[in-house]
Formats: structure tokens, C-alpha cells, sequence
DNA sequence: CTCCAGGGAGCCT
DNA sequence: AGGCTCCATGGA
């Protein structure tokens, strides 16, 4: 076993690990200790949290000075990556939008970072998330994990690593119905297939441009506009990316009702101007604070 | 009971 | 392109 301890001297900007893994932008982690997320605030955000990348366990958790991590592998430059801690927070901050909502969001949860989750997993977790609440996406991704994910035996425990795209490309709609998935089920089946056979998958989308990589992705069963803006959010890197979700039009309708323009494409350049670049840091931002209860 | 949750597919015009 | 309708599930 590795471990090790990043500084947060070493890090731009502030570093919130509760606000980033537990703010709804991702689903691949979970805390080791079985507490459930958002229903338990009071530990003060040292917990342990865990994830597995490439067949390697990876653990993080945040002290006064640090990010401590260890791993079954040397992953101080994977945790790096994983949690955007070489986003320079003070300049994204810089360029965004100063207005009070914003302002509020930001100063609300000062720390949090936009995660790189693995391709897959945040395809599929997000497929997962439509109409579907927060806390019912993350039992639906650990369902999955339990089910068809591979083994990994890690310091006396078994841990399970996302499932691999072609476990889930030979799983039936039915068997991904009895996990609770509803009507995702079939996408998450069909999707997994066309990453499995190499029809579609992570090559035909990273690196291209912004709106070209959305479209791309939209190819996915089950992925449309505001799905195909998490994953490029949230995996990619495309930071740019603003999904319109049901809270963030919330918001456009009660602060910036004219960047509403009708259909997703305008309105998406229209809150990407208003945002600011880096637009998609703002957005979720946005999304943890006013689902959290800010702005009454 | 109804309503809603990080929407999208299929079908219609 | 833009507007329906339907789609599972569970908590408020």
C-alpha cells in the first residue's frame, strides 16, 4: 500500500474534498466507512472517501494541511488530476461572474473543484441520472459496482472497480431493471455496447472542439444535450461546459431570464457568456448552492 | 393522493 | 428544428 500527502501549499486556491465528491457532480466515489452522503454534515470533512481507477484503489481525505491519499498505487498525480487541484482557483474565481448570486454560490462552498472522473463511468453514472435524485444516482452506481464490477482485493477487503464496458454491454435490460434502473436501463445496455465494439467511444469525442464534442457524444443511447455537458464537465475537462439542468434554467429564469433563447444550443452560448470562461466551474458552483437551499 | 427528481427517445408536424 | 408523450422509481 502507498501513501502520501499533498499540501495544500501546493495547490491554487482553496481545497474543499466534501464540497467537490459530495456535491452531485460525480458518482464513482464513495465513503469506505458506509456513511451515506449528504446525511451526515457533522464529521467535519476528514472522512476517508474511495474510488478505483485502471484497477487501482484509490483513497483521499483532507486534513488542516493536506490532501492525504492512499492507493495500491503511487497516485499522488492521479489524485491531482482526479480532484483538479491544479485548477487555479483564484484565477478561474478571477474571470467569472462577480454578481451576487454567483459571488454567494462561490463564497458559499469556496474549495470546491471540478472532478476528471474516468470516461466510462461518468457516461454511464450520468445516463443513470436522468430524472432521478442525487442520492438514488449514487446507490444506483454502487448497484452497479456490486453487480458487474471487478474484484480487487485491497487490505484484507474487497473492493469493486466500476464495471468494465463490456460487462455491461453482455448484462440484459432486464437484469439492469432489477438494479432500480428503470428506464435507463436499456441505455446504459446499449451504451455500454457501442463504447465495447468501438463504435463510439472516449476517441471520437476528447479534444475536439467544445460544441463538435458535445455532438459527438450525443450519439450515446441515452445522452442528449444537458448529459453529453456533464461528461465533458466532469470527465473531460471541458470547463467551459454549463449542463442545463432543472436548477441552472431555475436560475436563468430568476437572474438571467435573457439568456433563455428557446432551445439548449443558443441558451447553452448565451450562460456561457454571461458565465463567464470557465463557465461550467460557475454552473456547479450554482448547483450545489441552490440545491443546498441558498438563495431562498 | 399528486408532484417531482442533474432528461432523453420516439414520433409528429 | 421544435413540440408533445411516455418512460421507472421512490420520497415528500
Amino acid at each position: 500500500m502507498d501513501r502520501g500527502a499533498i499540501p495544500t501549499s501546493d495547490i491554487p486556491g482553496a481545497v474543499d474534498v466534501q464540497a467537490t465528491l459530495e456535491s452531485g457532480q460525480t458518482y464513482l466515489w464513495w465513503r469506505p466507512d458506509g456513511a451515506t452522503y449528504e446525511t451526515d454534515g457533522a464529521y467535519g470533512g476528514s472522512a476517508w472517501y474511495r474510488t478505483v481507477v485502471d484497477g487501482d484503489v484509490v483513497e483521499v481525505r483532507q486534513t488542516a494541511d493536506a490532501i492525504e491519499w492512499r492507493s495500491t498505487t503511487d497516485a499522488a498525480p492521479l489524485v491531482r488530476e482526479l480532484l483538479g487541484l491544479d485548477d487555479d482557483l483564484h484565477e478561474i474565481r478571477r474571470a467569472a461572474n462577480g454578481d451576487d448570486l454567483t459571488s454567494a454560490a462561490w463564497d458559499a462552498y469556496d474549495g470546491l473543484r471540478i472532478v476528471r472522473d474516468p470516461f466510462f463511468g461518468c457516461l454511464v453514472s450520468f445516463i443513470c441520472s436522468a430524472q432521478m435524485r442525487v442520492e438514488r444516482i449514487f446507490a444506483m452506481q454502487e448497484a452497479l459496482r456490486e453487480q458487474y464490477g471487478a474484484p480487487i482485493e485491497y487490505g484484507g477487503e474487497t473492493v469493486h472497480a466500476f464495471p468494465e464496458p463490456g460487462a455491461l454491454a453482455a448484462a440484459t435490460e432486464q437484469e439492469l431493471r432489477d438494479l432500480k434502473l428503470g428506464y435507463r436501463a436499456p441505455y446504459v445496455q446499449r451504451t455500454a455496447e457501442m463504447v465495447a465494439s468501438g463504435e463510439l467511444t472516449e476517441r471520437d469525442v476528447r479534444g475536439r472542439a467544445y460544441e463538435l464534442a458535445r455532438e459527438q457524444l450525443t450519439g450515446f443511447v441515452g445522452v442528449g444535450d444537458k448529459v453529453a455537458d456533464c461528461v465533458l464537465l466532469f470527465s473531460l475537462g471541458y470547463l467551459e461546459a454549463v449542463p442545463l439542468d432543472t436548477w441552472i434554467r431555475s436560475a436563468i429564469d430568476d437572474h438571467y431570464p435573457d439568456c433563455d433563447r428557446g432551445n439548449y444550443a443558443d441558451t447553452s452560448r448565451a450562460i456561457r457568456e454571461q458565465l463567464g470562461p470557465h463557465a461550467g466551474y460557475t454552473q456547479t458552483y450554482l448547483f450545489h448552492y441552490l440545491r443546498s437551499g441558498g438563495d431562498a
